[in-house]
DNA sequence: CAGTGGTCTAGACCACTGA
DNA sequence: CAGTGGTCTAGACCACTGA
């Protein structure tokens, strides 16, 4: 129950604020300079207790938030070993389009193609991923970027699941912004891939035939049940999603 | 001190093995119903406590993993906040070349095209992000899927930072899977992109001249140092990245 | 300057599992 | 069955900051 002072660590210490994040950065250090290599046997928490001398909540702190980020495995009664190499991840944000549009200094505008209620079509179906035939609202509309077309976006929304949304006038809140601050979402994949712009396409990104063009296609589901399914498609040359990692997982 | 044991909790109550994660779900359940909207002030941890009849720090771990996971933001005085709706985020995985090719129950092969090393051009310090000349390594290669072009793969290594890899035979090990394996990396950069495929590509690729092919270029660096910058292409009509998300932060 | 979160202590009991 | 991690307790002191 005593709390008492702790001397002040020497210099030689990595001396951060704080004695967990300190013990979780020695130990990535270890790991990343491969020092300690993968399968190695960690010191198990009590040696780290004394070794810091401090608490075992605060070495399992920093242990447990290695785990989180992949750096090490932990198993009872064997220990802790350094994983093996990961496959890299690369965490894309996707944004909000006004805000991203906005962002570049650019004026958003929202053009909606069209706006329909319909019975689901094998393709909605399959697009969302259900064997029976549901009422959805099918939207198709344009983001400008200033005066260039930014993206375009199809998108189906399950209106058995998202009734509200038929009262939606999606005239300037594009239906994703809507949708994410709306109706909550417990998974979605996304699937990125490339392809060449047909005529119809062509002309509503304003390219050429052919061009290649980004899609990325988003389903979301809450609880198992389908919300959305949206592609948005960007003119390959202009569009690029970047993606900032580190093995921390710190993003 | 004293650890008594606790009554076995109702069904009514959303009884899971951990108390901490039991807190966790059921704020996150309010949370994402709408039933906590953004902006609102959730309990104080010591309320919380009195609520679930519990330590602080079980509150505690609970509200930091829900801050880790951006469905709150705390601050210190003023409370602890239900945030505004992120933007969405995916995790693409960017696993091991013949691993995901095997997967599929292909057979991999690696060809080597080209592999030189020499000093660095004013294009490849661009790729790098350096301002000097200096050593690097520069390999060109194709993937196979049996007897498809799985990508190719355009590649920068900096010799300067890893010396090591100039006595490397890269005669069936992808040059990504010895560089993952053997160089820890602190920091990556991932850029997604559609092109279409010019004269030479097409030709590498086996596709047809203008076809849409997806490119992912990274960068790695260890301590802000660069490693590598690789270009791996896809064909666009073939090749997906996938990512599975949910708000959780599980992945 | 009082309220809130951040972090830590010095234990405790338990679940799991591999030597 | 003993070693290890998983989780929790009942506090403590402190940093920060906004009413």
């Amino acid at each position: 129950m005593e709390n008492l002072k702790r001397e002040p660590a020497t210099d030689a210490d990595s001396a951060k604020g704080q004695l967990s994040a300190r013990i979780r950065q020695d130990i990535e250090r270890k790991i990343m300079s491969g020092e300690w290599p993968p399968g190695k046997r960690i010191p198990i928490e009590r040696e780290l207790m004394i070794e810091y001398d401090c608490a075992r909540m605060t070495v399992n702190k920093a242990l447990s938030a290695l785990a989180v980020a992949g750096l090490i495995e932990r198993r009872r009664r064997a220990g802790s070993f350094v994983s093996r190499p990961l496959s890299q991840a690369a965490v894309i944000e996707i944004s909000d389009v006004r805000a991203e549009v906005e962002a570049t200094g650019q004026v958003y505008t929202l053009e909606v193609l069209s706006h329909r209620q319909r019975t689901s079509t094998r393709m909605d179906m399959k697009r969302l991923d259900v064997e029976r035939p549901r009422p959805i609202l099918a939207i198709a509309c344009r983001h400008w970027s200033g005066q260039r077309v930014h993206s375009f976006e199809d998108r189906l929304i399950d209106l058995s699941n998202v009734p509200e949304v038929a009262a939606v006038a999606f005239d300037s809140e594009p239906p994703g912004t809507w949708l994410r601050t709306h109706v909550p979402w417990s998974e979605a994949e996304n699937r990125i891939t490339a392809l060449n712009a047909d005529a119809d396409l062509a002309a509503k990104l304003l390219l050429k035939e052919g061009s290649a063009c980004l899609q990325v296609e988003r389903s979301t589901w809450r609880d198992d049940r389908p919300i959305t399914n949206v592609r948005m498609i960007y003119p390959g040359d202009s569009y690029r999603l970047v993606a900032h990692f580190s093995p921390k997982g710190a993003g």
